[in-house]
DNA sequence: GGGCGACTGAAACGTATGTTTCAAACAAGT
DNA sequence: ACTTGTTTGAAACATACGTTTCAGTCGCCC
């Protein structure tokens, strides 16, 4: 069938693009000429630019999700068993840097494209991730929750979109704030050094003591999820 | 010459619709009958919609950048000043806070232009700020340095800007993150909250302790600049 | 080898966008 | 009142986009 690998050029070029101009700016003649197929080779694999869309986040998102619920569940294995707040987030730098081993393409596309999820209006593309893979972020807020127990859960709840922000911001920008870094300072940072000098950061971000003097606020309970989406998109 | 109002009216619209949308989202049939205005009276008034782009922004950065830098004046201007840390990161939301008197578009709209000034490709807009703004924003920067000699200049770079994504992210994706708090806890959560929520925060990532290893790069020492970009944009 | 399904190539289609044009409306100066 | 320079309104223009179409090609199985 010399299973085309039409599918992983497209997904290959569309990644890179959309991480590098966006989603709206990046039109599909670009994606399917620098991945060196035809343009209806899109609307014929995937359906739509939206499908399309979809499923390059899927490929990354995927096996991550994957591996970092199996790690979830292994630390979870043993009884009585506490995560401390040092072991998650270093989990999820763990995960991340070893989802990767795919052409070229590194952790700051794929903190990119996160980031980009978020700040582009792409309704769309939120509704499917929450539905694919909103058990599993919630699950390890739970975890997060236990972890730190005296903040908040609604405190915690934006601390950890702080979090989220600050990595996705600066691995979103890091090209041009490398450049800036480099004239200013002299010094290249790499990726790598640029996620070691965060992880100390977002830690006592993490940890330090509650804004909230607002008693309503800060006596808000995580509520019981009363009904799941239910619908799967179909993809 | 009953000094049209067709400017303002674009203006408001297009601030809130790049807002809502993003900038290649938003087209400027959308602002001009959101405005009430005529089609060509963006190109009438701006000359193209990159320039319009580029208005919003000199709008609400103008008047924040000139309040800002008159504060900065003020904390300077007595001898053997020293500006905390603190004073610093409290300016910047006090004068944020300010800036902004105009009809119903609030902070988050601010801090959502910004993000998407950062994260959207635009190449113009960020050589157009980076002309008009990097003086103050390098003049604060040295503050902040002075404010926190112990922590490596390479280091505070980076953390200046984990700050600023934590704070554009979470005001970029705002309206629905709210939601989300909102179904998870069923607590609405303000702007302003929000915000006083992130101040301790950000304050204490600040503060922690360097992560960097690398004596190479904990040694890095600001570079004087050369040269400067010099060449003021036409606008 | 013939037939079939999967895939590709090139062209066209419909639509939406940014921009331009030009006549009409308007305000102000003399 | 007339003229002048500025601003608006409605239409057209050129271009780029996502999508569709369809003839053609390749590889596989009976």
């Amino acid at each position: 069938m010399a299973q085309s690998e039409t599918v992983e050029r497209i997904l290959d070029a569309a990644e890179q693009l959309f991480a590098e101009k966006g989603f709206a700016e990046t039109s599909l003649r670009l994606i399917t000429s620098k991945a060196g197929v035809n343009l209806a080779a899109v609307n014929y694999h995937f359906g739509s630019k939206k499908a399309l869309i979809q499923a390059v986040f899927s490929r990354f998102l995927g096996p991550f999700c994957v591996s970092l619920e199996r790690e979830l569940d292994r630390r979870q294995a043993k009884p009585d068993s506490k995560v401390s707040l040092e072991e998650l987030l270093e989990l999820l730098v763990e995960q991340a840097l070893a989802v990767k081993p795919r052409s070229g393409n590194d952790l700051s596309i794929f903190m990119r494209l996160l980031g980009l999820a978020f700040s582009q209006s792409q309704g769309h593309l939120r509704k499917y991730l929450e539905e694919v893979y909103g058990k599993v972020f919630r699950r390890y807020m739970q975890l997060v929750h236990e972890a730190a127990p005296r903040i908040p859960p609604l405190e915690l709840f934006w601390r950890v979109h702080f979090m989220l922000g600050a990595a996705a911001f600066s691995m979103s920008g890091i090209k041009a704030l490398r450049a800036m870094s480099e004239t200013d300072f002299g010094v290249n940072t790499s990726i790598e050094q640029v996620m070691r000098l965060m992880v100390p950061f977002l830690a006592a971000g993490m940890r330090s003591e509650t804004g909230l003097a607002d008693e309503a606020l800060a006596s808000a309970q995580l509520k019981p999820r009363t009904k799941a989406p239910a619908v799967p998109s179909k993809v």
